[in-house]
Order: C-alpha cells, then structure tokens, then sequence
DNA sequence: GAGCCGATATTCT
DNA sequence: GAATATCGGCTCC
C-alpha cells in the first residue's frame, strides 16, 4: 500500500510526509489506530539521534531498512515509536510524538486508565496502541502488528525545535500538523 | 495551568 | 555516577 522509497528520503523530508499518515495497531483482537500529527526527525549525523555514536543492542533496528519500526525505552519507563528512515545501514528515523485517536478510542481509555490524553505524546501513543518492545524491529510497511497507512496530508504544518533534548537542540526537526485538535 | 519530583533501563563518561 | 527523544502525581495557584 505504501510505497517503501517514499521513506528512503532523508528524515527530515520524511518527517513532514508523515503528517497525516495512519499508524494502525492489531493487538488480542482489537484495532487501534490515530492519525499523525507531530513527528521529529533524528538524522544519522545528528548528536541528537541514538545512532549518532553507532549501532548498539539497543538502536539496532535503526540501521535496517526504511519503514521499520524502531522502539526504544525513554527514561526506563515508557516505550517511543520510530519509523527507520533512509537506506539500510544508514541509522536515521521519525519518532512519532502525537496523533489523534482514530479507531478503538475505548481500547485506548482502558489500557491507559483514563479517557483523555490518549495519544498527545511518544509514551502515551504507544500505551494506547499497545506498542512495545516486542515490536521493535517489524515492517510497518508489510504491515505486522503495527503498520503505516497513507492519508491525506493536513493543511500545512509548522517547524519547531525538538522537545525534550539536548544537543543540536536548535535545529527545527519537529513537525506539527495544523488543525489538530486540542490534546484533551 | 505551571512547577517540582520520582520512577527506572540503557548508554555514556 | 550522570544523562536521557517521558509521564503522572503532587503542590500550589
């Protein structure tokens, strides 16, 4: 359905290309799905990104092909949600920050315990969607468990700093849909 | 809503 | 030992 060499550009061409994209969960049975609407892209040159220093145990599956999914654990605690971009052996993806709930909203209020705020950041969106570490590493263009969909672009966007890190903090690689909803 | 803080796996110094 | 691509609970407003 998508056309895998949409994803082999650099992340941050792909980062905006995302917006508007499904990312659909399968998981016991239930569908889960939202709409993208806020990506960053981590390049392989970019002290930013966790390939920057080389492939580990951790950030192997980011150095495979465009359009698998790489799952890291942030602060120990949460599980985040890439998309591989680039050629193989490159080491670059789109972190998906947030979304709108599309399909199973109530599957998403029970796993995450509450009815709002369901899929407004890495960690929540991957609660709600039930994505883990069991997932780091399929094809979201195959289309496993988790899968890519294309959908229509939204009305423009705007460029911001990355949330949440460091260094190269003053590069604008975060991308937001216009016209999201707001994140209640 | 803003600000502080704790939880805790993996990497890096 | 410190930092980190986060979040929820808590205290104040």
């Amino acid at each position: 359905v998508i056309d895998r060499s949409l994803l082999e550009d650099h992340p941050v061409r792909v980062a905006p290309l995302l917006l508007g994209w499904h990312l659909v969960s399968e998981h016991q049975g239930a569908t889960t799905s939202l709409v993208i609407t806020e990506v960053e892209a981590y390049a392989h040159d970019d002290p930013a990104s966790h390939s920057f220093r080389g492939e580990t145990q951790r950030n192997a599956s980011m150095f495979r092909q465009a359009g698998t999914l790489y799952v890291y654990r942030s602060y120990g605690i949460h599980w985040c949600a890439n998309v591989v971009t680039g050629p193989a052996g490159h080491g670059a993806a789109v972190l998906i920050r947030g979304g709108t709930p599309v399909r199973g909203r109530d599957v998403m209020a029970m796993r995450r315990g509450r009815a709002d705020h369901l899929t407004d950041g890495p960690g929540k969106l991957c609660r709600s969607l039930s994505i883990d570490g069991s997932h780091d590493g399929l094809d979201l263009v195959e289309g496993g468990g988790v899968r890519l969909e294309p959908g229509p672009p939204p009305a423009g966007h705007v460029t911001t700093p990355r949330i949440g890190i460091t260094r190269a903090a003053e590069l604008p690689w975060r991308f937001v849909a216009l016209g999201a909803p707001p994140p209640t």
